[in-house]
DNA sequence: GATCCTCGAGTTCC
DNA sequence: CTCGAGGATC
């Protein structure tokens, strides 16, 4: 049967299109694309391949792992192959790859009728695959992957990882032994050597998988020892007498060498639904790894079923690799637009192509500053590469140079702001740009409101910003104060604003006539004094009386407040427009509460941090009983730190706990712990 | 003077 | 959540 002119000039482009990426990709440790759209690349050569299998040459990609080793660095032969494994992306793919199994094996007997097969799972770190070899229980060689036959010989700088032994201890050391296994960085590890990279001027890495590809390929091994580099074991090549009878009794036996092995996440499954149930359980808490994965592999644990299975090509059929959806994309970069902030901070924000990324629609992503867009080199019009990082918020890595359109502009930063007109200021060593307009600048005006409404603040639940928006627009309110001269008839008549909405909002109004003092100067929106400082203030004076009347010694006398923030509150005060707004405020009826000093209780001196989603408590809540037992709530995790609270959906923070030791509890251990403190 | 610890500010999507 | 920067501490 002839194949259609059309399939073999798209395999061709394909290829040639796959090898461009592979060079860069594993020769400069640039990407040119990012790994979904690889990926689909790759994909849809394998179909094309499967459907026309005529089309495949020995050059093809698909025959090959990656491309040419370095001339620097000398090369090795592996005495076994090192293979790579197929891919799965849907619960269907992975029904199918165990129906496959256990049909070759029931078969051939190895498995009875009704039986499910019983898998390995583990997790498959996004790093560099290695082979290490020891001999006589020594380290003699460790290669790269390379094309899968030969790799680079990286021994002196795989020296350099702490993690792996230079000699195997223990008993019954093998005559020869290679290690498989991944080379890659913690995430923690990871941004500390690009925050110290940065400082000494010097390039800062895409991601963890860059990072450790780089710190690898240096020829001065000097050069690897600084890099933070892991190592965990998952396999092996060569081996001479072969103890176990299954790979996971094989992983035990290695790890009993002395070797690295990513034992806690391991876990034994059986059939397709014990697969799926891993792969769930894995993707929910992904995000609490500390390093970063790309998915998962099972692989069939009997031994000699392993072999009875053999290999398709270049990958085992007795293994699949389940991956997670991609976290990253490419995707246009439209325009940068800048948005304007309560304290007039200049904010460009990119305009992008929508694109799905990590299971939702990204259209904006924060650029922070203009040093960050020449940090790292992004311009209207590039491709570029877009991650939703461990939490939920977009970001824009890097532009695909390779695909910058001759057109593409640099941002250039406004010099009036785009609201008001007024001139943009930007002080010698700082990084954000600022409107200079203050209260006159209606975003500034707009986001102040906000803010004051905000829960912290005074907590005028239907205050958001759309109603913030028309009411500052048309004029009726121009400051805090006006706020509370709003009828529900003059509400009724806003888009949006039924009578019910009009009469819940006028209330919620009067209920915030009776705040804490604490949350009436956060409200006010002094700079450099946010929720904590306030409060502290208000204990400290008592009175808005006393704060607006306190001089810079008074305010220097206040823990936590130096200087700078002294300097902020004085000019605060000293705008007979401020002034004005506190008088208007008590006029209509706004009378802050005493602030309740914290008892010296149970849990005085602890300082805890929450993370996660409890079952019962929400965030405030348990913040505001740790308070009330004197204890203290912090908002990043250090040594200081005496107790984690934990919930759902726990991230660094539970990582960072459980870096430095600290204790970690879930929402019972804190309910035991105040009951305890309270008795 | 350097380092560590907190706080403040800004932000995305559903 | 993360970054930058202010304040405290050694």
């Amino acid at each position: 049967m002839a194949v259609d002119p059309a399939s073999a000039e798209r395999a061709a482009w394909l290829r040639a299109e796959i090898d461009r990426h592979n060079h860069a990709y594993y020769v400069f440790d640039q990407p040119v694309v990012s790994d979904a759209h690889y990926d689909r690349l790759m994909r849809e050569l394998q179909d094309l391949e499967l459907a026309h299998p005529e089309l495949v040459t020995a050059a093809s990609p698909t025959q090959r792992v990656g491309a040419a080793p370095l001339a620097a660095f000398g090369s090795v032969t592996h005495s076994v192959p090192m293979l790579s494994l197929g891919n799965a992306f849907d619960d269907d793919e992975v029904r199918a790859f165990d129906k496959r199994v256990a049909d070759t094996l029931r078969a051939a007997g190895r498995l009875q009728p009704g039986e499910a097969v019983e898998y390995f799972c583990e997790l498959k770190l996004d790093g560099l695959a290695m082979s290490i070899r020891y001999e006589s229980g020594q380290l003699v060689q460790a290669a790269t992957r390379g094309d899968g036959q030969t790799g680079e010989d990286v021994t002196a700088n795989i020296r350099t990882i702490r993690s792996i032994p230079l000699a195997l201890r223990g008993d019954g050391i093998p005559p020869v032994l290679e290690v498989r296994g991944e080379v890659f960085m913690n995430l923690a590890e990871f941004d500390r050597l690009n925050d110290a990279q940065r400082a000494r001027d010097e390039k800062v890495f895409v991601n963890p998988r860059n990072a450790a590809a780089g710190s690898l390929r240096q020829l001065d091994p000097r050069v690897t020892a600084q890099r933070p580099l892991r190592f965990f074991a998952y396999g092996w090549g060569e081996v001479g007498e072969n103890p176990a009878l299954r790979h996971g009794d094989m992983l035990d036996w290695l790890a009993s060498l002395g070797l690295p092995v990513n034992t806690g996440q391991h876990v034994i499954a059986q059939g397709a639904e014990g697969l799926l149930a891993y792969y769930r359980d894995v993707a929910a808490r992904r995000d609490r790894l500390p390093y970063d994965i790309d998915g998962v592999v099972y692989k069939v644990n009997d031994l000699a079923a392993q072999r009875t299975l053999g290999f398709v090509a270049r990958a085992p059929r007795f293994a699949i690799a389940h991956k997670f959806p991609a976290q990253e994309a490419t995707t246009k970069l439209l325009d940068i637009e800048v948005q304007v902030g309560r304290t007039g901070a200049i904010t460009p924000v990119a305009r992008l192509a929508p694109v799905f990324v990590g299971g939702v629609t990204v259209t904006n992503a924060t650029l922070h500053n203009e040093d960050e867009i020449n940090r790292k080199d992004v311009r209207i019009g590039d491709t570029v590469i877009v991650r939703r990082a461990g939490d939920v918020i977009p970001e824009v890595v890097a532009p695909v140079l390779g695909q910058r359109p001759t057109d593409a502009r640099r941002f250039v930063m406004v010099s009036a702001c785009p609201v008001c007109g007024s001139a943009i200021e930007r002080l010698e060593d700082e990084t954000i740009a600022r409107c200079t307009g203050g209260l006159f600048c209606p975003a500034q005006r707009k986001q102040s409101l906000v803010h004051a409404a905000g829960r912290k603040a005074l907590d005028i639940e239907g205050l958001g910003d759309k109603l913030v928006e028309q009411l500052v627009d048309r004029g009726r309110i121009r400051s805090l104060a006006d706020v509370f001269g709003l009828s529900v008839d003059e509400l009724a008549e806003y888009d949006r604003m039924g009578r019910k909405s009009a009469e819940n909002l006028v209330t919620a109004i009067d209920q915030a006539r009776k705040p804490t003092l604490g949350r009436l100067i956060f409200a006010l929106g002094i700079r450099h004094v946010g929720e904590t400082t306030a409060r502290d203030l208000a204990l400290h004076f008592g009175s808005i009386e006393s704060l607006m009347a306190a001089d810079l010694d008074a305010l220097l006398a206040v823990s936590d407040v130096g200087p700078v923030v002294a300097g902020s509150i004085l000019r605060f005060f000293a705008e007979p427009h401020n002034i004005e707004i506190v008088r208007a405020l008590q006029a209509g009826g706004v009378e802050p509460q005493a602030e309740e000093a914290p008892r010296t209780l149970g849990l005085a001196g602890k300082t805890f941090v929450l993370t996660g989603t409890l079952p019962v408590w929400s965030r405030e809540q348990a913040s505001a009983e740790i308070v009330s037992a004197g204890g203290k709530v912090s908002g990043s995790v250090s040594r200081k730190t005496n107790f984690v609270v934990a919930g759902e959906d726990a991230g660094s923070k539970l990582a960072k706990a459980q870096e430095l030791g600290v204790t970690v509890l879930d929402e019972d251990g804190l309910r035991a712990l105040l009951a305890q403190a309270s008795a």
